[in-house]
DNA sequence: CTGAAAGCGCTAACAT
DNA sequence: ATGTTAGCGCTTTCAG
C-alpha cells in the first residue's frame, strides 16, 4: 500500500476520477461487484483510490441503490450470557455478509416506538428481534413497513414474520424424562411469574410429559422473574410449603442456580441425595462444579445462523415462504440428577 | 394519529410538501430543531406526514448534513456479563441522545481491519472501543480520519483518542487493604496469562500495595485466561506449589470462582477457613451464595455514562483536550474474606 | 468498455 | 417566514 496523501475532506469518487483520468462511472464500477471495467481502467482507479485514501461512501450508495444493508437488532438483557453470545454470533455473522447491525436495546417498560422510528428513519433493510418485551408492536410496524422481520424465541405473530427458535417442547419433554429415568415420580416445578413465551412452552411440555410418564407434579412455585433471585424465591415458597418430592424441574438455569443455592444453604439439602434438579438452556455456570447441574442445552450459534439465513432469503425474495424453524436441543447430564446418592 | 395512507413507495418530504401545498424546504424546516416555521405552516405539514406515514430519511439528511450521528461500537467477549451490561448502557445512552449504535463485534484474531472499514464506509461520527484486543491498529486508523475515540478500559495511546477507565490501581489496592485487615500476611496470586490492561494495572497495584503493607507475594499461579477454567487452571498450579499462605488474590471474579470450586471440591479446602479469597469487578456470580466472595466492584453504567459524555464533548469540540478519566470503584465485603472462622 | 446526465431524499444558503 | 436553487456522493440508464 503506498503512503496516504493527506487532504482536507474525504475524498470522494470524483477525487479519484480526476486523479485516475477516469469518469466518476469509472470508479463506480470499480468498486461494484460484477461491473464490466477493463483490467486497464481498474489498475489506474485502484491505484488512484489506494493513493487518496478513497472508500466508497455507503450513506450514499444506500441513496442511491435504495437499499442500506443495515439490520436492525432489537435486544433486551444484553447482560444474559444467553444474550449475549446470540448477539455476537448474529452481529459476526452479519458483518461477514456485508450487512451492518444496528443495535437498538430495550428494556421492559421502554418506548418501543423511539426504536421503531429509528429502524423507519434509517431504512434498515430488515430487523431481527430477541428482546424479552413482546414484540407485537414492532413487528406490526415492521409489516406495515414491508422491513423484513425475524423473531427470535418469541411468539409466530403470523403475516410476513419469521420465526426461528429452540425447540422448547422437545427441551421440556427431555426435562421429564431425564427426571423418569432418574427414578423420580413426583416433581415441583420452579418458574417464573413474568410471562416468556420459550419458558411457557417448555413448562407446558413439561407437564405434559409428566403426564405422560406418570409422574406428580406436586406444585409450582415461583419468583418474580427468571434469574437467581427469582430462584430463590422459589425455593422459599417451595420449602414453606413442606412438600418433599422426589425432584425440582427449574424452567431455566439462572433460576436453578438460585434455587439450588437457597436449598442448600438454607434448607441444608443435598442435591442430588434429597432432591434432583433439571433446568433448561446450558448456560456457562451450569457447568460449574457448584452446581454441575443437569439441563437442556440451547445452542445460540445454530439460532443466531439460522435467523441471518433466514432473514436474507426474505430479503432477497420477499415471497418465499418460511415456516417457522425449531433449533435442536441436547440434553446435558451433569450431577444433580445423578441416580445413585452422591456418596457413591 | 389518524389512518396512514399506504402508497406504493414510502413517501418523500416531496410528497409531504405537495399534500400540504407548501415546499419541501417548509417540510425540512419543519422536522429541524429550532428551524423558524409558522404554526400554521408546521401544522398542515404535520398533518399531512401524519396521513402519509412520513418519516424523514436520515441517510439523506446524514448526506447533506455531513454527519451520519452513527457511533461504531466496537466489542469483544459479549457473553461476559460485564461486557454484555456496558454494550446495553452504552447503546442506550447513545440512543437516548440520538445517536446509533453500529456494532462491530470483534474476537481475538479477528481481521480488525474490516471494521476499521466499515466505519469509514459509513462515516461514523465516533466510536467506542471496548473489545479485549490491543486497538492500537483501530486508533490509528481513528486518528488518521480525524475520528473522535474512546477506549474503554485500555491503555492510553495519546493523541487526540479519550480514555475511560475504571480505577484499576485503587481496585488493586483495596485487594490488598481488605486482606491486610482479614489477618493475611502472605497470599498467592491468581492470575492469566493473556495480557489485560486493566488486570495488568491492579496487579501491579496490589503487589505495589503488599509490599506497603507487609503482605509477602508466595507466587503468581496462572491459567490460559481470565474465566472460569484459568481459575481452575491457577488452582492446579497453586495446589501442586504445596505453598500455604493466608490467601489468594484473583485478578477477576470470573477467575475467582473457577479456583475456589477447584480448591474446595479437589482439595476439600475451606473458604475463608483454610484460605480467604478477595477478588476484582463484582460480577453478579459473586454475589452468588455458594460463592459470597469478596471482590472490588467497577460500574459498567458510571464507566458507560462517562464515556458516552466525553465522547459527545469531543464530537462536539474536536479540540477540547479531555484527560483520561477513572471511574471509582468500590470494595464489596463478602464472607470470602471474613475474619473470624467460618464456624462461627 | 466508457462517459454524460439524471436522480436518490434531504438540507442550506440565498432571495423574497 | 417561505420558496428557489444548488449541492451532499454515489449509481445507473443511455448513448457512443
Amino acid at each position: 500500500m503506498s503512503k496516504i496523501v493527506k487532504t482536507g475532506r474525504t475524498p470522494t469518487s470524483e477525487d479519484v476520477a480526476r486523479l485516475a483520468g477516469v469518469s466518476r462511472s469509472a470508479v463506480s464500477r470499480t468498486f461494484t461487484d460484477g461491473a464490466s471495467v477493463s483490467p486497464k481502467t481498474r489498475e489506474k482507479v485502484m491505484r488512484a483510490a489506494d493513493v487518496l485514501g478513497y472508500r466508497v461512501n455507503f450513506l450514499a450508495r444506500s441513496l442511491s441503490q435504495q437499499r442500506t444493508r443495515l439490520i436492525g437488532l432489537v435486544v433486551s438483557d444484553m447482560d444474559h450470557s444467553l444474550r449475549g453470545s446470540l448477539v455476537d454470533r448474529l452481529a459476526r455473522g452479519l458483518v461477514a455478509l456485508d450487512y451492518r447491525p444496528f443495535l437498538l436495546p430495550t428494556n421492559p417498560g421502554d418506548d418501543v416506538g423511539h426504536l421503531i422510528d429509528m429502524m423507519l428513519h434509517y431504512n434498515v433493510s430488515g430487523a431481527i428481534v430477541t428482546s424479552d418485551t413482546p414484540p407485537s408492536q414492532i413487528a406490526d410496524a415492521c409489516v406495515a413497513h414491508d422491513v423484513p422481520l425475524v423473531l427470535v424465541n418469541k411468539a409466530e405473530v403470523g403475516g410476513k414474520v419469521i420465526n426461528v427458535s429452540m425447540d422448547s417442547r422437545k427441551a421440556g419433554r427431555m426435562g421429564a424424562e431425564v427426571l423418569y429415568d432418574a427414578g423420580c415420580r413426583s416433581v415441583a416445578i420452579a418458574s417464573q411469574r413474568r410471562a416468556s413465551h420459550t419458558i411457557g412452552l417448555r413448562k407446558k411440555a413439561f407437564t405434559a410429559a409428566c403426564a405422560d410418564l406418570g409422574i406428580e407434579i406436586v406444585g409450582d412455585f415461583q419468583g418474580a422473574i427468571q434469574d437467581y433471585a427469582g430462584g430463590v424465591e422459589a425455593a422459599e415458597a417451595f420449602l414453606a410449603s413442606g412438600l418433599a418430592p422426589d425432584a425440582a424441574y427449574c424452567v431455566n438455569d439462572y433460576l436453578a442456580l438460585g434455587f439450588l443455592d437457597h436449598i442448600r444453604y438454607t434448607a441444608h439439602m443435598d442435591v442430588p441425595g434429597d432432591l434432583k434438579v433439571a433446568a433448561c438452556d446450558d448456560i456457562a455456570e451450569a457447568g460449574w462444579q457448584s452446581y454441575d447441574l443437569t439441563t437442556v442445552r440451547q445452542d445460540p450459534s445454530a439460532i443466531a445462523g439460522a435467523a441471518i439465513t433466514a432473514l436474507i432469503n426474505r430479503i432477497d425474495d420477499p415471497d418465499l415462504p418460511v415456516p417457522p424453524i425449531f433449533i435442536d436441543v441436547a440434553l446435558v447430564e451433569r450431577n444433580s440428577t445423578r441416580a445413585a446418592p452422591s456418596s457413591l
